[in-house]
DNA sequence: GTTTAATTTAAACAATTGTTTAAATTTGCA
DNA sequence: TGCAAATTTAAACAATTGTTTAAATTAAAC
């Protein structure tokens, strides 16, 4: 269940894009079959149904963190900067797949829908173990405070993030964000420094 | 279009209930009439329409947080006490009716819907500017950064938050809160806390 | 008590939903 | 080329969708 033709990878395209667009109740196969240009049996043919097509899709593309955080553990750099470089790496991804990170985090919260997440709540939890590494070493080396809650840290990183994203046409207009570049550029700069001086914060002595 | 008889209260609960629930498109007319014991043709009766009935409940129910910023304006505590007080505002209002504003949070990102939003722009731009008026006051008395986003310090108070109410089985796992009260006693305590001390960090000065 | 308006009902509407079927077509392999 | 498997197709399935209708019931006004 790792790999995925072409056929199938097109149907996974077009669903991420109506879902969230239109969100997975608003989407009907049809659209799909329509958006990947192939007939609507195909789904079927290839997912089983309209559910294991979502699971595949979260599935498709949430595998990928996991490598980019391993890599990060060896780099020799100061806790701090690897604290920064984990806000760059979950800013950067949710950006790229922010389609995805969009349907997950609606459908996370819906009861009817029981998806299967194991993947993607490895993947967090992992990263939660990595962010308690690095807050030790920075302990160790006497810069860290002792009071930390660390699953709270990633809660307000993607938290700030998405409800960035999610707030985009109020945004748009207080800030004057109109174009897509001016929006982007706002998250790679001010938004991002503000994630990152709260950070800063909550884990550096005040003195 | 202010007020709303027994009938259509009925109908707003029942709806606001379901549409958490299941989602807008989950969610059907029948359901909501069945949950409200009204037959379905009262919905259209009332409201018109399935769409106008939501945009009937947003109105319904983020009219009053107006009211209740208002009266936070005219109490003489210390700005940062204000903006503690503004905090436990938003919690409290988000927990108290997180039905329509996980509905909002959703509904809003989507592109086919297009929703009446102008009294909840205009709650949250009141909001920004008492908040401006807040950190004017913290500046004349000397105890606030000059460098502040204002915008971003709602996007983080509301973004860590939603983050954490919308991820709750993954946080009611992690951090070993299976009851209802256990998790509502997290968010008043430790999660309350955390962001606090992020406002705090972001207004004061280090030393 | 009669009449008018407001409410409530069951039934029907056409359109769309996800899924399955069985036949047609293409592909890969001997 | 011939055969078997994989792919693709159009059609049909029953169920559900939001909305409307026109009749029935209730409430209010005179």
């Amino acid at each position: 269940m790792n790999e995925f033709n072409e056929k199938q990878v097109e149907i996974l395209q077009a669903a991420e894009k109506l879902f969230a667009e239109e969100g997975f109740d608003g989407t009907s196969i049809r659209n799909i079959a329509k958006e990947a240009n192939v007939n609507i049996a195909m789904i079927s043919y290839y997912f089983g149904s309209k559910e294991k097509l979502l699971d595949a899709l979260i599935f498709y593309r949430t595998s990928g963190l996991r490598i980019e955080l391993e890599n990060l553990i060896h780099e020799e750099i100061s806790p701090i900067e690897k604290i920064y470089r984990i806000t760059d790496l979950y800013i950067s991804r949710m950006k790229q797949n922010q389609c995805v990170y969009r349907i997950l985090h609606f459908e996370l919260s819906i009861k009817k829908r029981v998806l299967d997440l194991k993947n993607y709540t490895q993947v967090k939890k992992k990263n939660l173990a990595f962010l308690q590494t690095i807050i030790r070493q920075g302990h160790e080396q006497g810069i860290f405070r002792k009071d930390i809650n660390v699953p709270l840290i990633p809660t307000t990183i993607l938290g700030t993030y998405f409800h960035f994203q999610m707030n985009r046409p109020f945004y748009e207009e207080l800030l004057d964000l109109q174009t897509d570049e001016a929006f982007d550029n706002y998250i790679k700069t001010d938004l991002t420094t503000h994630i990152k001086q709260i950070i800063k914060a909550l884990l550096v002595h005040e003195n």
